[in-house]
Formats: C-alpha cells, structure tokens, sequence
DNA sequence: GTCTATACTGAGATAGAC
DNA sequence: GTCTATCTCAGTATAGAC
C-alpha cells in the first residue's frame, strides 16, 4: 500500500494477461517479464498466484462500477444507457474478436477450474446484471426487469463467443444492430423521441 | 488401431475430463487415474497431449455428425430439425450448468492458449452454423440463412455462458422458450401446423 | 523495496523390463 | 500392451543479500 505504483503495475499486466491467455496459462514469469522485474520482487507484493487474482478481479469490479455509474449520469434515460451497454461491444471490438469477452471468458474458466475466486469473478456479471434490471425497471418492466437483463446479457455474451470462435468482428455490428432493434421494439419504438423528451416512460 | 478398447477409453475419459476441467488443467495423471492405468500404457497410445486432444475433437465432430444427420433424417421439416437444435439444451441442462457447452467451451480455451487446434475445435461450430443455415435456407431464407445460423448459435452460446456463471437451470428454460417463440414466428406461425400434419407428434 | 539464488512440486515425456 | 522407473523442465514459492 505504501507504494501503489510497482504493486498496480503488477495487477495491470496480470489483468491484460490474465485475459489474453488466460489466467491457468499465466506464468509469474510472463507477468514479470511484461514488467521487467524479477519474480523476488513480484513475491514481496503478492505471495501467491490467487492473490493477484483476486486484486485483478477487484480492479476490474471497481473499474465496472465507474464505467456504469458515468453510464448512468451521462445518459439522460435509461432507454439510452441499455444503448450504452450494448454498443460497448462495438468499442471493443477489436479485443472481443481475439480473446472475448473478458467477464464471461473468466468466469467459464473459474467453473472449469472450479477455484474459489469464481463467486468474486462472477460478482462482475451480478453488476451487470443489476445495474441493467435497474434500468429495465425504470422502463417500466419491473415484473420482467431481471429476466431481461439476463436475455441482454446473454445475447452479448453468445455474440462474444462467436465473434472470437469465427474471428469475425462483422458479426458483431450486425448482432448489435439486432439488439438496437429488440430496445427499440421494448420501449414501444418511442425511445429515441424519449432521449429527446428527456423523460422516462413507463410505456 | 489393433485394440481399440483402450485407446477409445482414453479418448472418452479425455473428453469428459477436458470439459470439465478444461484442456489445460487436465494431466495425463488425471486421465490415467480415472482409467487406472500407468502413464507408461498412456504413451504406448498418444505420444503428446495434443494428439490426445485432436482425437478428442475428431470423436466430438464424428459424434456431432451422427446427431445432426439423426435429426435431418428423424424430424419432418426444417423448423422441426431446428428446434431439436434449441432443445439440445434442455436435455443437456444438467452439464450446461456446470460446464457451460463444450463446443464454446473449448472454443474459447483455444483461443486463449492461441493452440495449434483451435481450427480443428471451431470445426464444431462450423458444423452447426452450416446445417443451421441449411434448414434456414429450406425455410425460405436463402438470403438470411446463415446470419440466422449465427444468431441462433449465439443466443445458445450465450445461454450456456450465462446459466453456467449462475447455476441457473431456469434460465435455460427461460431462453429457449424465447428461442422457440422467435422461432414460430420466423416461419410464420405454421411450423405446428406442418409438424403435426406430418407425423406424430414427438409428445 | 528490489534483487539473486535456490528449493520444491507436478506435469510432460522416455526407456526398458515384463 | 502394460507396467515401473526415471528424466527434464516449467511454475510456484522462500530466504536472504544488497
């Protein structure tokens, strides 16, 4: 804690590493070697693999928090933020097409490695999760909210998985276009009138 | 060649454990022991554990082929052969829970390990989106066959992933009640109709 | 706080007896 | 075809010098 910077420098490259390669397949000497310091040093800062894991998945939460709570502000209905998180797999596109998405890529590896930093890998996904029933909720479908995040969820990780499996990062525009249209649809195609109107609707 | 019981029992232990517990996480120990034979008989078979690996993939696309030529040949029409598609995953609910779908699965390891056969393992999808996209196109939508393939494999992608992370059998339900419903009214509503006047109904 | 040296473990792989 | 014994090497982890 006294000196954050070679301590998050650490939790940086592990991150990135952890999801390109996954996080079985990453060495302590690939994490040291992306840094150029030597393992002694490395294990003065953590003391086990698991460790790293577990500041690598509670950066990433903290990060998500950010990200949605700036969603949140900025977006002026809860229609537009859903957009927002849709077209974040547009932004990503290019890391999608090559290793995934970095939530559901994690959390399939916890399951099949069955380690016991699945529930905090999986924390990523309950924020998501939440934070998009919330915003179904104030559309008005409190009874469905839940079910529909969870559908959303779903369609991004499946685009996700395809778009790396085919490398194909076209698909990933058009899937998103679909989900534009399964919004628009939800909110009774009045949402873009709504963005302008500056109002929730309860449809 | 000469005796195949032993070499097929490696073959399916692999498979079983590589879905699991993943490619990497899995030892020749681990497939040994679940065998009880030494690792010595072990090489006798495979020489490295990618061949191993290419084995266990040639078997699951052997089997793939089988099931989706029993589905061509079983059901009556297209939109029937595609919801035995969809319906898969309420048979193999149980696993998909745990293990999340094997096809992405080790998909999506491949692609992080970056292995040598992650062609070969994509092979698997590439057998679905194909005859997916064959019964769209004998569905009418010649134009649309195989962005529909992809779609569909997505969603189901997506649900594996999502019911995996959550332990979520329910969701399954959830979803492929949704995929039936986008199903019906792709094909206009008629698909029961053309089941039931085709042949018995499969209860 | 950072480095070198080193111990320990398990996994991949081979040789050769039976 | 199957086994035991053994080798190598990478990965995890520790001790202690600077």
């Amino acid at each position: 804690m006294n000196d954050p910077t070679t301590r998050d420098a650490i939790v940086d490259a592990a991150d990135r590493l952890f999801y390109e390669n996954g996080y079985e397949h990453t060495s302590f000497a690939d994490i040291a070697d992306a840094l150029h310091i030597s393992r002694g040093n490395f294990y003065y800062h953590f003391k086990t693999k698991d460790e790293i894991l577990t500041a690598v998945i509670d950066a990433r939460l903290s990060h998500t928090d950010k990200v949605l709570a700036r969603w949140e502000a900025e977006a002026q209905n809860p229609a537009e933020r859903i957009r927002r998180f849709i077209h974040m797999m547009i932004a990503n596109r290019a890391d999608i097409k090559r290793y995934g998405c970095p939530v559901g890529t994690l959390s399939a590896e916890m399951a099949k490695l069955d380690h016991a930093a699945r529930g905090e890998a999986n924390k990523l996904f309950a924020l998501f999760r939440t934070w998009l029933g919330r915003q179904f909720k104030a559309l008005g479908h409190g009874a469905d909210a839940d079910r529909l995040a969870m559908h959303l969820l779903a369609r991004s990780q499946g685009v996700a998985t395809l778009a790396s499996a085919f490398r194909d990062e076209q698909f990933i525009k058009q899937e998103v276009a679909l989900m534009d249209e399964w919004l628009e649809k939800l909110t009774g195609g009045s949402s873009r009138h709504q963005r302008r109107a500056g109002r929730k609707a309860a449809h």
